[in-house]
DNA sequence: TCTTAATAATACTATTTTAGTATTATTAAA
DNA sequence: TTTAATAATACTAAAATAGTATTATTAAGA
């Protein structure tokens, strides 16, 4: 069981590549495949996924290409783990539709869950595409 | 995404009722099905699961059933998560086929992934069946 | 204005995981 | 020897994941 799915990821790695290029350039989809090796077009999908959402702007045309919106440290993992994967569940119960006898209240495993969740949150919360930088 | 399989879930939910048993019986599927209202079928599967890897024990025939192996202050969550949705990966690097440039020493993200990821396991591995009987 | 180099949008497909069902065999008590 | 239980295994349906393919749109620049 992976806990960054393989877009999550593929993202974070373009993130980094444009974070990097100098002063904050328009970046081209095949420049990113190039150096980073990933596939194409399931790369663009998650960069226009990324621009829908606010974290690139995408310029059409010749001389086109994506550039960041966000600075590298307003992106964090999360952000991106949310956007790909939804939000990380730790505490959803899946008994509910069938008969859940005790909807959250109450129910310890939900409990002691939501309590370690938070704890995860803050820390994950604290990794950005800067943070990522110095690799 | 979540973080509890619905069989992980399941297996929780039976321990727990077998657990609260008066003195380790004997219980049959068909009881806990009832009392928990768990697909008949699917549980059996996971019960049989939980036989093979020695946390339950499997009684056939007349006045058979199941009953449980292990303490419930030695099953810890964490072993039914392994069980049921192999060990959870923080870290694990989804490039590596592809070409990853750093298997692991020097990723930075995975750096800070592991670090987060043995505080989870940490605070994971202090629920046991035991821990949730009183809810 | 026409060509061209770029992305946008959308639909399709293949694989894997998850969740469950069905069938047949085995066992042991009564 | 009947019967009430599980075992083992194979099958299936649905959802998530990881892509691919196709066609449309846009804007720069010759
Ligand atoms: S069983 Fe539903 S919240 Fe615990
Ligand atoms: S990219 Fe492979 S371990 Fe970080």
């Amino acid at each position: 069981m992976n806990f960054i799915s393989r877009d999550t990821d593929y993202a974070v790695r373009a993130l980094i590549y444009m974070a990097r290029q100098p002063k904050a350039e328009v970046v081209t989809v095949d420049d990113i495949v190039k150096k980073e090796r990933l596939p194409e077009r399931f790369l663009r999908r998650i960069l226009q996924k990324l621009a829908r959402k606010g974290f690139l702007a995408s310029n059409k045309g010749k001389g086109g290409g994506f550039s960041l919106v966000r600075s590298p440290g307003g992106i964090r993992l999360t952000d991106l783990m949310e956007t790909f994967q939804g939000k990380m569940n730790l505490t959803n119960c899946l008994l509910k539709g069938r008969i859940c006898p005790n909807v959250m209240r109450g129910c310890l495993l939900r409990k002691k869950l939501r309590a370690i969740g938070k704890e995860l949150d803050n820390k994950l919360n604290k990794i950005t595409i800067a943070s990522l930088m110095k690799g």
